[in-house]
DNA sequence: TCTAAAAATGAGTATATAGGAATATACTCA
DNA sequence: TGAGTATATTCCTATATACTCATTTTTAGA
């Protein structure tokens, strides 16, 4: 962590933005358990169809995922299985943290003092 | 992961976006082994006094950070540990992907074929 | 109280990013 | 080849984000 030079540096920012944000995320979600077309990315993100194209470039940009053609379909898939494996624990980690929170909050508005 | 609120997910997202920044990743790699004045940090940084009061702003306003003042100073330090874990987690997979990538890279430039 | 240091904030600008609508491209099948 | 389907891409707009410079706020100490 400590020896990390400034264009590792942007490459792990440009990562973590890659994967942050939410029809992204969803389009992780949905491969999570293997590969899709992108109608089917479509249908379970419920965003648009030039939207979900547009990030799945994007991703696949990033070597998030990849894809094959068959036929008129293309097919996406995670591109590293280390990726679910960070995508899983980010996401768990930060759910996790932001459940404590919002309870803390709702305590807090409870009048719950300390 | 298969049950995240869209709130959850655009939690999620927002939180992987306030990472998502080279000069914030600077500050969360220096405040790795503990705290440090602004000053302490605009110092390791490189960056401006200005830019760097609003990283810290913005990692605060996520819970990412937490400060207390003394004097004229203000101690900044991580304010979850598991923060440091999601970090250095990340950090390392993403580091270590790209290093991979990069060296797929330079043997497809030397001309590897397989 | 005046000054200096530390940090935060405001104004303004430039760039990045996301989104939709329309269009282009690629492929399949009759 | 022509129609239809799946996907990618282009153009345009709106919003978000990062940055700099200048100013303000807070505190310590002469």
């Amino acid at each position: 962590m400590k020896s990390l030079s400034d264009e590792t540096l942007s490459h792990v920012a440009k990562f973590l933005r890659a994967m942050g944000e939410p029809t992204r995320l969803k389009i992780l979600r949905a491969l999570h358990d293997g590969e899709l077309t992108v109608s089917e990315i479509i249908a379970r993100t419920q965003a648009t169809q030039s939207n979900v194209s547009k990030h799945l470039t994007i991703l696949t940009m990033m070597g998030i995922l990849a894809s094959r053609k068959e036929g008129t379909s293309t097919y996406y898939k995670i591109a590293d299985p280390n990726i679910t494996g960070i995508c899983d624990t980010v996401c768990r980690s930060i759910a996790e943290k932001i459940r404590q929170e919002r309870s803390t909050l709702n305590n807090i508005r409870k009048g719950v003092t300390l």
